[in-house]
DNA sequence: ATGTTCTTGTGAACTCTTTCACAAGCCTCG
DNA sequence: CGAGGCTTGTGAAAGAGTTCACAAGAACAT
């Protein structure tokens, strides 16, 4: 990689720019400008130029970016221009609303397979997805190829299957458990947590409002 | 507020502290200091000292922080010493999710109602919580004193209950939905996207792995 | 051709966040 | 009581991220 090192901040906002350019590409928008892009995203002209200037010039100055070469480049910048395969592990209330959510192929990311450890749950489909019992975690993450893991198990379990998971060979775990995972540093790891963005609007709220309207 | 003006990235690591606390709380641990907090939250000594001194001096030097007394304070700073009301509008399958989520009531997010516009879905309990047709929305609202509104609808009605929402007197939502909502700026809002965080992953991965191992 | 208008790309300035490093304070033990 | 071992709280330094401001191009009209 020659690209500077990037931030965390910025993949964020570049998924943003991204989402923008896809309804515009359905809309047959052809060229779109730093400033457009800026408000659909709520940051600024600067912020998108500079974001993008990390990766490259893919801009026409007096005309601004043609909409689809921009969209493929971004693709290509956080690797979704391929399909990843993904796993979701654990297949309660969190795995199953998963397994039926819309978006994730619209936007390359295809669940593939499920995971439970609970029988009673296991050697059905739910919404195309068939789900395994955890025993054959291992073995068919390797067989169908999966890069990465969503794991939604109680917390106390987490743990132990995200190192399996690290060890299968999978390249990231995106985790509903709050906990701390003691991985490999080899593997990506990301977290989601609702109780803890709701203590942080809980702040907000508290803090007078003084504080900010929000996140951008 | 005398505080200085608190960043984003502050609030997400007290919270991730608050977590510890109640658990070492549990366990009956009387002190603890800011390098084993740091240890369980991906950070360091001196970032939680640094984060816990933007509101006071909690420790003892020497000793480190007693552990139920910074509890409550942190507790105090974000606002979760009372209980929130929440709802979540939208009971499909992330919405009914959520209503069984045991963590939420835990962490002091009581949902006390949900609302959904097909009339299949409502006039029954999911969880033990009560789903109402989405025209109920504003006086259920009220009556039921809500703080925090949960989204999770289809992107296309987001926008629209966000405002209605917002117009109720709610104090809070957190969206589901990736798309931009235009709020009045006197409520706070935060946004969950499974997807974006899988491109974030995917990024990771992709530029490979030199960028960095993951997120604290 | 030349002028006008528009928008990019980018160094430089600025602001915000994190890390460093150490004095001040607390406790224990001899 | 004084010394020694720890840990906090915090200015100052370093490091990141964002905003500013403007030269360099591109298209188009005259």
């Amino acid at each position: 990689m020659n690209v500077p090192k990037i931030s965390d901040s910025t993949v964020r906002r570049l998924s943003l720019y991204l989402n923008q350019l896809r309804a515009l590409s359905t809309r047959d928008v052809r060229l779109v400008s730093s400033r457009e892009l800026a408000e659909g995203s709520g940051t600024t002209a600067a912020q998108v130029r500079k974001d993008l200037s990390n990766f490259g010039s893919f801009g026409k100055r007096g005309q601004g970016y043609r909409v689809d070469e921009l969209r493929g480049r971004i693709e290509g910048i956080l690797g979704v221009e391929r399909r990843w395969r993904v796993a979701v592990v654990g297949a309660g209330r969190i795995g199953t609303a998963l397994l039926g959510y819309r978006d994730l192929p619209a936007r390359g990311f295809e669940i593939v397979a499920a995971f439970d450890a609970d029988p009673a749950r296991t050697g059905r489909e739910v919404s195309g997805v068939p789900v395994y019992p955890v025993d054959e975690l291992e073995t068919r993450l390797r067989a169908d190829d999966i890069g990465i893991v969503i794991l939604a198990t109680p917390p106390s379990v987490a743990g132990e299957l995200a190192e399996r998971v690290a060890a299968a060979g999978v390249e990231g775990i995106l985790s509903f458990a709050a906990s701390k995972l003691e991985t490999d540093a080899s593997i990506a790891v990301r977290w989601m947590d609702v109780a803890l963005e709701l203590e942080g609007l809980s702040f907000l709220i508290t803090s007078g409002d003084s504080q900010n309207g929000g996140t951008a």
